[in-house]
DNA sequence: TCTGGGGTCCTAGGACCC
DNA sequence: TCTGGGGTCCTAGGACCC
């Protein structure tokens, strides 16, 4: 392969429904659906379902007539399952490069710039057999010299059975280019979609062709480097990196004219929230849940080691729904950093209490998180004690060491309430196959 | 007829992804 | 009855400062 960088993508196929049949053989071959939090939408579906007509993001009441006529199975989404699995996979997906990129929750890049691989297309049949032999999961393997191209290599891979595609010369990449919509390629959404065919450009090469002004004009930086990965030069960070140690200089000139960042830094925002599972018109339930998604949101603040100064707090009716309809939000910058919840849920309940209007029926709060530093970042300041000199942070350590060592919720605020009565819908939940001793599966002798 | 210019910080909004 | 949740990046425009 002629190019100074290579790329794979290695993608699960309908992950979700992948998990769910690795644990239950019986569900081969047939329709199957997963549902989103709340059993509220499509999120995932078997090939056999998709020849049905559904897609991803239909409403599931309205297939509802479909289930009993074609044998559908659904599942309400089990993330714990899913999480184990996807370890998994990536752990395997490790083996075959020094460096990884997980990328989501079922899709990886592989980087095989410099690796001594003569034959790329075998190298990813066999990452695809190892990944199914070890875990049940079935993966796509898309090979190129940008990610951009890797994720086009990757839907052919899907698309023509095989499982493996490599764009390895001028001659192929052209002919994806060509065969490729515009609203298939990553980075384009319905929108610009719709704004680039109207202009007459229908596919990838067309977009390849228009100049950079142009592009830059109509789609920021962002659809620049896009449309220059297209072309087969890399514009992602670390490709960039790389370069540097590459004699290219035609691409090397090109790249430095971009940079981006795809990488595993700590996150900048942080959001929980979720619809609550029925309508909910209690202040103290609202309250209740609003605990419990400061909880959720600074625990993942502190699992990354951070700590945060800013917080929104907004709540909703259901906007789909033939009601009177409200929704606010308030935000709260507070003194200092810090990652411990009742310095976030006294000034969250404060702004609760000033936007909650009584007599709607709300469908969803949440909380935003924001304004994130690094622990070790946090400046020193002299009239309040930094939180990770403090109490706080011991008390913290402690909680997140019990909760972790004897399950999640073993030590908690009083806020959080025990009855929970809005809690989320999941009637078709799988038990959690991995991670709970209790829900082992059980083979018959 | 004329109204300084440039830097920085913040926020809202638009686009995208899985 | 019933329409997900959690992220990212970029730009424009206003406020403020010197």
């Amino acid at each position: 392969m002629n190019y100074p960088t290579i790329y794979a993508l290695a993608d699960c196929n309908h992950f979700y429904v992948s998990c769910e049949r690795a644990f239950n053989p019986s569900l081969e071959n047939k329709p199957v659906a997963v549902l989103s939090n709340n059993d509220g939408c499509v999120v995932a579906l078997s090939p056999e379902l998709k020849r049905l007509g559904v897609t991803r993001g239909t409403p599931w009441f309205k297939i509802k007539h479909l289930i009993k006529e074609h044998d559908i199975k659904i599942f309400s989404s089990n993330y714990t399952l899913y999480a184990d699995m996807s370890f998994r996979v990536m752990t395997i997906l490790e083996r075959f490069t020094p460096d990884l990129e997980l990328y989501s929750i079922d899709e990886a890049f592989l980087n095989f710039s410099g690796l001594n691989e003569p034959d790329f297309n075998r190298y990813g049949s066999t990452i695809r057999s190892v990944v199914r032999k070890y875990t049940g999961i079935p993966v796509s393997v898309g090979i190129a010299p940008t990610k951009t191209l890797a994720k086009l290599a990757n839907r052919i891979a899907k698309k023509n059975g095989s499982g493996v595609f490599c764009i390895d010369n001028e001659q192929v990449r052209r002919k994806v280019l060509q065969r490729t919509g515009v609203d298939h390629i990553w980075g384009i959404g319905s929108r610009y979609a719709a704004k680039l065919r109207k202009r007459g450009i229908d596919n990838a090469l067309q977009l390849s062709l228009v100049d950079d002004d142009k592009i830059a004009r109509d789609m920021t930086i962002v659809g620049v480097r896009m449309v220059n990965e297209l072309r087969g030069i890399p514009c992602s960070e670390e490709s960039c990196s790389r370069l540097q140690d590459s004699d290219d200089i035609a691409w090397k000139k090109k790249a430095s004219s971009f940079n981006t960042s795809y990488r595993d830094e700590p996150r900048k925002s942080i959001v929980s929230s979720k619809s609550f599972g029925r309508p909910v018109s209690k202040y103290r339930e609202l309250q209740e849940a609003l605990y419990c998604y400061c909880d959720t949101a600074l625990k993942k603040l502190r699992d990354q080691g951070s700590v945060a100064k800013r917080i929104t707090v907004y709540l909703t009716t259901n906007p789909f729904r033939n009601e009177p309809q409200y929704a606010n939000y308030r935000e709260a910058v507070l003194p200092g950093y810090s990652a411990y919840p009742p310095d976030f849920t006294e000034p969250a309940v404060k702004m609760l209490k000033s936007i909650y209007r009584k007599g709607f029926r709300y469908k969803k709060i949440g909380v935003m998180i924001n304004d994130i530093i690094l622990q070790e970042e946090a400046p020193i300041d002299i009239f309040d004690t930094a939180y990770i000199d403090d109490q706080r942070s011991d008390i913290m350590d402690c909680v997140d060491k019990i909760n972790s060592r004897w399950g999640k919720g073993t030590v908690h605020f009083a806020g959080l309430g025990i009855k929970r009565r809005w809690e989320m819908r999941r009637q078709h939940l799988s038990p959690k196959y991995t991670t709970s001793w209790k829900e082992l599966l059980v083979v018959k002798a």
